[in-house]
RNA sequence: GCGCCCGUAGCUCAGCUGGACAGAGCAACGGACUUCUAAUCCGUGGGUCAGAGGUUCGAAUCCCCUCGGGCGCGCCA
């Protein structure tokens, strides 16, 4: 819960607007109130710690050139036992902080202390959120869309976890509507055709192998004998029949992925339940449906949408339009105070017109948050390679992490934001698995934990925090004054800070990158620095070091999901 | 045609939701293992931030237009 950058950052906030007040009190600057300035960290090591931009924001009220207003400040601020070792005004305007190379040193026992909570922030302050993602289709395997959603989704899911929220994964099965039909209809055709019949796979049906699959495994269990079953009877049983093992499957390959759900909600329950039928009554009483050409249409375009959408076909059958309005609505009857979906990048015309419905229905649209997913383009023999289940050749999640692996795979999903379309080279990611980035952070984790197991035979070892006296925990924290070390030490501080920026830009690929620079620091610092020394106060201290970035690589790695090997 | 997303180094992408000279990895080249794992580190070269305007003290970042790519615009989901 502890952020200790953010600390100083507040304290060196207070200093600036205290200095400020001064200024303004004794008549040197014209201000009505304190303008909205920051203290951000300079990308330029020379420019400071800290820097706060106030000059320049303040500039146009006080009718004062910038550097100016810097150098009033500047020299009405009281630093005395704040830890800021200079102030200068550079470049524009900025005020920078210099701080004493140890600032952050506080860091490394907050980190011991807190442990696997480390990072945690109560941004969300419980606040009940449902992160729906994947939701394939259950027709067939998962593909390489549904793998990425799947790695977003949850690591999404975790950085709202670590954030504070109340989170819950749903995966939402389509267990309903045409798609099941023609699935029922390929399933049946593969059937006859197995057995010496004519079959027929309907256009928008399915002809991938695992249709075949499904149905060579039920003539070896039971035989010819829906011959002679009536159609529709027939279809049905292979429905039921195919779609559980299609489910059982995804959730198997899901959890191989290290993906579980909390929530598995079923399409159908909506139909069965009679709860799309009452969200187009609810529509239709509050005026926002019509008739027309025998369908029933929602007034789409009252809320900005192109054109009216239709909620029931000609033939009397709901479209999915209508499911999904009634699935919208029941999230937020389950109490869910905020519901995000991730949809790929195919549905985002979905997006405005399920707005629409839950503003018809008298809900927040406000509330519901749609990421749209970029789909992800396969190259294989660098060639574009169609995704499509139906063509039977897709590569499967399953694929993925059997070739490439759960941590590979995960990593290289979330090494990127979902707004960017994704081109994944599989020969390439399988022939460099061995360079894959993820292998430099989990590399970093085990070269710690080679380093304790090396420790342990030499007798040394961390000691407790709460073991050490404060003022001998200073004074071991104080030796490490390398710059490898102040950086390192910077870096495990800024872990806080990434969790919240992630958690409100919904951005869970912040988390991966900062896993690198995080693994950077510790290999550059492994490079200059002997952990295990001479010098037992120094083995100390560094050994509470790397144990503390120990902590907070395994704290991002379940944020993302990959493991974190003690060996490799 | 209309809507959404994207365009940054040879390649893949960051760029902290407007800050000070645009960064990293891969690829190329040159160095570092008798010491806790060299799956590592250190160094060198490389960019008109697609293009043109605008807002601002300040723009890769925000707004408008153009060009290029992806995806939508179904009584499919």
């Amino acid at each position: 819960m502890k952020d200790v950058k953010a600390e100083i950052q507040d304290k060196l906030k207070e200093l600036t607007v205290s200095a400020l007040k001064k200024a303004v009190d004794e008549g040197v600057l014209n201000l009505a109130k304190i303008p909205d300035f920051n203290i951000e960290v300079p990308q330029a090591e020379a420019h400071g710690d800290f820097a706060a931009n106030v000059a320049m924001v303040a500039a146009r009220e006080a009718k004062m050139p910038p550097r100016k207003i810097a150098e009033i400040i500047k020299e009405r601020m009281e630093t005395t036992g704040t830890g800021v070792e200079r102030i200068e005004v550079a470049g524009p305007g900025f005020i920078n902080f210099y701080l004493s190379p140890t600032w952050a040193h506080g860091v490394i026992p907050v980190i011991l202390n807190e442990g696997d909570a480390y990072g945690r922030q109560d941004i969300g302050k419980g606040k009940k959120v449902q992160v729906e993602f994947v939701s394939a289709n259950p027709t067939g395997p998962m593909h390489m869309g549904n793998a990425r959603g799947a790695a977003l989704g949850d690591a999404l899911a975790s950085v709202l976890e670590m954030a504070g929220y109340d989170v819950t994964r749903e995966f939402y099965i389509n267990d309903a509507g045409n798609q099941i039909e023609n699935f029922g209809l390929s399933l049946e055709a593969r059937y006859l055709e197995l057995l010496g019949y004519e079959g027929r796979i309907p256009e928008g049906g399915y002809h991938g192998e695992d249709i075949k699959d499904h149905m060579r495994e039920l003539i070896e269990k039971e035989g010819d004998r829906f011959l002679h079953v009536d159609p529709a009877e027939r279809r049905a049983y292979f429905i039921e029949y195919a779609l559980k093992k299609n489910i059982d499957r995804m959730k198997r390959d899901l959890e191989n992925f290290g993906v579980y759900f909390d929530v598995w909600f079923s399409e159908r329950s909506l139909h069965n339940e009679g709860k799309v039928q009452e969200v187009i009554r609810l529509l239709t009483e509050r005026g926002y449906t019509y008739e027309k050409d025998g369908a029933l249409w929602f007034k789409a375009t009252e809320f900005g949408v192109p054109k009216d959408e239709v909620l029931v076909r000609q033939n009397g059958v709901p479209t999915y339009f209508a499911s999904d309005i009634a699935y919208h609505k029941d999230k937020f009857d389950r109490g869910f105070e905020w519901v995000i979906d991730i949809w790929g990048a195919d549905h985002h015309g979905h997006v405005p017109r399920m707005k629409g419905a839950l503003a018809a229905l008298g809900y927040d649209p406000e509330k519901l948050t749609v990421i749209i997913m970029q789909l992800v383009r396969l190259y294989r023999n660098g060639e574009i390679a169609r995704m499509s289940k139906r063509t039977g050749r897709a590569v499967t999640l399953a694929d993925l992490v059997e070739e490439v692996g759960k941590d590979a795979a995960r990593f290289f999903f979330n090494l990127r934001g979902a707004d960017t379309h994704l081109d994944f080279d599989l020969d390439l990611a399988v022939k460099q698995s061995e360079e894959n980035p993820v292998y430099y952070v989990q590399y970093a984790h085990a070269r710690i934990a080679s380093i304790f197991r090396q420790a342990a035979e030499q007798g040394a070892a961390v000691p407790e925090v709460r073991d050490v006296p404060a003022g001998d925990l200073d004074r071991l924290l104080s030796m490490l004054t390398q710059d490898t070390e102040v950086q390192l030490i910077n870096k495990l501080a800024d872990f806080p800070g990434e969790i919240r920026v992630a958690a409100s830009t919904l951005s869970p690929y912040r988390i991966a990158n900062y896993t690198l620079e995080l693994a950077a620091a510790f290999h550059s610092f492994y490079n200059v620095c002997r952990v295990l020394t001479g010098d037992p106060d120094l083995t100390t201290a560094r050994l509470m070091l790397v144990k503390a970035v120990q902590q907070v690589l395994r704290n991002a790695f379940r944020i993302l999901g990959i493991s974190a090997p003690e060996r490799m």
